[in-house]
DNA sequence: CATTACCTTTACGTAAACGTCAATTCAATA
DNA sequence: TATTGAATTGACGTTTACGTAAAGGTAATG
């Protein structure tokens, strides 16, 4: 129990280079302990780990995921914290749920532009384009 | 009509620098014309530009933002790419809606966790931290 | 006509997020 | 014991997305 990580581990389960966590920990996102010289992560960092790569699917830098992450500590208990973090998500996803309102409004303009289209088409017969 | 927009009026209406605007017409993702030396910006123009910034808050880089813009040029007609655009943000949006619910896991273990500690408290009665 | 207000290009600078050697160390194995 | 494999620490390089002068053109205005 109480299992590790080697730096490797991680690389290859999360498609990472070591490079890339190395980088991470220096910027404070993951602290694995030493056994001598080598890094050897726990299962927190690896849950770090994990925050720090969704958040860049989600488009944050690492500093804000570094923010956000460390709003989840569960000793520091600050709610209003998180309450003020899913509301940046909502926003986000607000965003999002927009953009794509807008892609199907678009979507749907070049459909009616295929009609006339094929309708200009039939109507003008055999004519060549 | 066929209104046009100079380079200040682009990026004080959008908040950006005009380098910024520069830099996009380098990258291909703005086309304005010229009336002598001075760039002028067609609604099109601005349309792009619109898309190109909220692709940003969606965490798009400028290349992704040129490959969904070229998707939806409407002289191309490719509803089969616009589709598959419209995939990706839904992919998008599900990401957030995942990552939003366990935002809300979070919270409520953190709320459990005040609840019990808050009992706690009442059990040892006045006892000091 | 001189100033002001915008515009231009050229070009070097910068922060973020790693990539990519190079030189070592250390442990396990042939 | 020699080698191999994985790890380490520098440290410089790279890409993206602009910022920031510097030096100059142009048009309207006092």
């Amino acid at each position: 129990m109480n299992r590790t990580y080697s730096i490797s581990d991680l690389a290859s389960e999360f498609e990472v280079t070591p490079r890339t966590l190395r980088y991470y920990e220096e910027k404070g996102l993951l602290q694995p302990t030493r056994s001598g010289q080598i890094r050897r992560y726990s299962a927190a960092d690896r849950t770090r780990l994990i925050l720090v790569l969704r958040g860049k699917t989600l488009g944050l830098s690492l500093q804000e995921s570094a923010e956000l992450i460390g709003m989840y500590d569960p000793s520091s208990n600050n709610n209003a914290q998180l309450s003020r973090l899913i509301e940046k998500i909502q926003t986000r996803k607000a965003q999002l749920v927009a953009q794509k309102l807008e892609l199907e409004q678009m979507i749907d303009d070049l459909d009616a532009w295929e009609q006339r289209s094929r309708k200009s088409m039939k109507s003008r017969k055999a004519k060549k384009v």
